[in-house]
DNA sequence: AAGCTGTAAGCAAACGTTTGCATATGACTT
DNA sequence: AAGTCATATGCAAACGTTTGCTTACAGCTT
């Protein structure tokens, strides 16, 4: 097929034709009054044959009819409509900070497996860690009746999610916490584990002078990466702390700074991935082969280190897990099993591959 | 702070306590109803200070009782009853093969920029190219009553969009065609453009012979990449062609076999990101240096090349635009702009990087 | 004094669904 | 023959909104 130009088609529906006459014209639906009148029956017994739950009785001639008269008619029910009398949507409304980060798709991707499972839509809204737009989302979530949501808080997430707790939503939190709620269902890494274990990783294999890169994210829990790593070190090795902004740019730069003051490190350690990207094609410009002349330990499983050349020594952050755990927990609220806010905590383990060098 | 452990908190609120007693309790939003109530006027009257757009007086006194009221009692309007009444529900489907390729995520951010700032929602889903489950998805957000749908449909795409077209549903395709149906609306790349750019670039880098790897996809328009291909080397060039399943490691068998069978290749052109991937390790592990010992053509702009260690050459395909198109040209017709389908093209473009090495 | 006009707010129908209640029939018990 | 089932269906209220229609009053013009 030649695909370059195929010239834009001409012929128009005569739906668009009639719509475009009245101005904005909307898609029209069969109701269950149409499929009623089409199958002879009344609205209650279609409702009963297409979505009831309860028991009535329906004969299989009645059935049939119905069923043959929706199929027909193109019948698609109107979830808006029935969650008016009680029952659920079946709607969830998630919120990341960014599609970008493979971290957070990983977690909704393992989320949406058990939700589609369980015949729930999602509503993915990136907040771009900006507290604003968390705040008119989330109210727009609740406009919309989710039956539940996941959210991975900005710095104001308290603030901004206190609308949703206060009309009772079923929530759980993932990965950062809600600073100064104490009721809540949180699903997270064990940061300072994490930022221990990373340590101590590096220590086993004989590094004494460390780099720490991280971010100034204002989110306490997040902090907690730095405070491990310091501790871990304790008085056994020197950790160098270089604290910046969320980008790869600014990894970049903190890591050509960290060895330009301090060029005795032999490792470096970097607690989130967007910046270690930057960081490491700044140590691989600057000639450096990671894993013989410099070592390097990351924070979780970006899909860029996939690239053949070095098999990273990392903590897995347990991403999917952490989805899976989230979307669980949130179906049980939902359905209304028994139970109260709770902390779910991962631990992170160490990934053992080429990128660090043992010393000594 | 010590983030280990904090120990599960046992505060529970009053509402849980009494939720868990009836099993299953939902989430209770305050109506106009309530709020008129509180305010001393009437649900209508109400509606209109809320959520009016038509043109009714409203004394100053009372808008300010309502909106207190409103407040004060955490008023949330309810856009599924709302939407019975006319009106649309400022809900867009949108379905993607997979969250974890970033071609993808690129333009669902891009056409969420564009959403959000007119005030819509968004349902995201992931097909994972399953035919079936991208038929349920469609029905779901049928039920959801979406005011319109951007899709990349799968191989089944225009069987399973057929419901949605006749009920009229506004909806724009991305990327892929819908095969047989031909009123529609389609933002897309020129994929036979980029095929043919792909080789002119490399014929002009002095290469003759040349492998490419591709995609079975049974979707036609893809296949234009490799027929493009085939056509730009002509006479003048050879173009050696394995295509394979779309995964990463299936792009490393590929590349081996490709060499193996044709040791003369001296550029290899990558139709997918996601084999490039597998296919770029692949060379790394066997020693080759790219722009060196081999040369490497992609398309796309994947989040793996950002290594540091090449600045792939390649064609890029205006991820964002493509989103962001879709996204106007589907608000374009949710406001009944008197408009056509049509198809938006967007060409492809070099972008000379450094792992095509130029020869004799 | 009758007729406007401008301002303000109440009333109730309608949207598409679910579901408790009532009705209707035939068949089976006592 | 009256009573009780089991089966099958109809009817109408309710859910939370929106919006056209009505009412009410006050200050004008003729």
């Amino acid at each position: 097929m030649g695909a370059v130009e195929h010239g834009a088609n001409v012929c128009i529906s005569k739906r668009a034709v009639e719509g475009r006459s009245k101005g904005k014209e909307m898609a029209k639906y069969t109701t269950l009054k149409d499929v009623a009148q089409k199958a002879g029956t009344t609205i209650g017994t279609v409702s009963y044959v297409l979505n009831g739950n309860g028991e009535r009785y329906i004969s299989e001639e009645t059935r049939r009819k119905v069923m043959e008269a929706a199929e027909e008619l193109h019948y698609i029910r109107d979830k808006g409509a029935s969650s008016l009398k009680g029952g659920h949507r079946r709607l969830i409304g998630i919120l990341i900070p960014q599609f970008e980060n493979q971290f957070f798709t990983r977690i909704v991707m393992a989320a949406e497996a058990v939700f589609v499972k369980h015949g729930y839509d999602m509503i993915i809204t990136n907040t771009l860690d900006d507290p604003e737009r968390e705040k008119s989302i989330i109210r727009r979530m609740l406009e919309q009746r989710v039956d539940g949501i996941i959210v991975t808080p900005t710095a104001k997430g308290a603030e901004n999610t206190e609308l949703a707790r206060s009309v009772g939503m079923k929530m759980v939190v993932v990965d950062r916490p809600l600073e100064g709620v104490n009721d809540y269902y949180w699903v997270t890494t064990n940061n300072y584990g994490c930022g221990f274990k990373g340590i101590e990783y590096l220590m086993s294999m004989g590094h004494r002078k460390i780099g720490y890169i991280g971010w100034n994210s204002g989110i306490l829990d997040l902090a907690a990466r730095e405070k491990a790593a310091l501790d871990a070190a304790g008085d056994k090795a020197m950790v160098y702390v270089e604290n910046g902004e969320f980008s790869a740019a600014e990894g970049g730069r903190l890591t050509r700074k960290i060895l330009e003051e301090h060029p005795d490190i032999t490792a470096l350690f970097y607690g989130f991935n967007i910046q270690a990207q930057g960081g490491v094609n700044e140590l691989r410009r600057m000639g450096l082969t990671i894993g013989r002349d410099i070592s390097v330990m990351l924070i979780g499983t970006p899909m860029w280190t996939y690239t053949g050349l070095n098999d990273f020594s990392r903590l897995d952050m347990g991403d999917f897990e952490l989805g899976k755990t989230a979307a669980q927990v949130l179906l049980d609220q939902i359905q209304g099993k028994p139970m109260q806010p709770k902390q779910y905590i991962h631990d992170c383990s160490v990934i053992e591959g080429d990128s660090v060098l043992k010393i000594n």
